[in-house]
DNA sequence: TATGTTATTATAAAAACTTGCAATAAGGAA
DNA sequence: TTCCTTATTGCAAGTTTTTATAATAACATA
């Protein structure tokens, strides 16, 4: 798991730990291709740390997408999914048949920017989820 | 309760039918001031219809939802909450002390339409939650 | 290496949310 | 009005997510 010995100096930068359990929960996010449910998590991170709970996965998920190393999304059902954090994207997700499309945050800058001199507000978050009916499914 | 009498007509349009349940949490909505979540619904609704159920209240706000009636947005924790469909807006949350701010629609509308072209998704949805800094916490 | 501080965890319990299904009732037709 | 179809609800049970708190362990310091 030295994929994830990156993420140490990111969490003492801002005075946390480092532990076991934040460990194999990167591991579980970094190697996977998609959105993961905090149940999905649960499941694969507990292989590695059988000893894990589910309250410290709901925790420690939520601890990372705060401090920038996960991100979280919104799926069609309503719950909450997350992904490691890596480029900069967001979601396109049809109400019909679920099926996704990604989008580069660079076609949503000009409009962030517009959003941020309007409001006054410093939009922190670039990962929304759009929900439509694909090409397929109008 | 005459304020939710507008709403029978549309389901009906749409072959759904209009029950006590279904008027009491319309008028729940139409009242509240700001995004109300499904367990708030439950305590307003149930005073004016003691026999309300929580399963029932879930699984009308997201039909209202569905429907048009409703629309749903995600708050700060995560958590759905909902409101009565009006103007098509969008939010800013600071990430520090909850305050929010309103968008009108109209800002994001070629962006919009861009995402639509470049996708070929037809967007349905209009109520986006951004999370940011207030002007305050910056 | 040994110690102290305190961030983090497991545990247990509660609260929020979902699901399957039988009973009910909305509203169209006779 | 009465009957019929079936959309909708309540009930009971299950699952997921949250919360409080005491025990644990990361890691800075000596
Ligand atoms: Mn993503
Ligand atoms: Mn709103
Ligand atoms: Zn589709
Ligand atoms: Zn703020």
């Amino acid at each position: 798991m030295s994929c994830t010995g990156q993420y140490v100096p990111q969490l003492r930068a801002r005075g946390y730990r480092m532990t076991p359990q934040r460990l194999v929960i990167l591991h579980v996010l970094h190697h996977s291709k998609k959105h993961v449910s905090p149940s999905q998590v649960y499941e694969l991170a507990k292989k590695d740390l059988p000893g894990l709970t589910e309250p410290t996965v709901y925790r420690t998920l939520e601890f990372l997408a705060e401090n920038g190393l996960a991100r979280s999304s919104q799926q069609k059902n309503g719950h909450i999914a997350y992904e490691i954090a890596g480029h900069e994207h967001h979601h396109l997700v049809c109400r019909v048949c679920g099926r996704e499309a990604e989008v580069d945050h660079a076609l949503l800058k000009s409009m962030y920017k517009k959003l941020e001199s309007e409001s006054g507000y410093q939009l922190t978050d670039s990962h929304l989820t759009f929900f439509g009916l694909c090409p397929r499914c109008q």
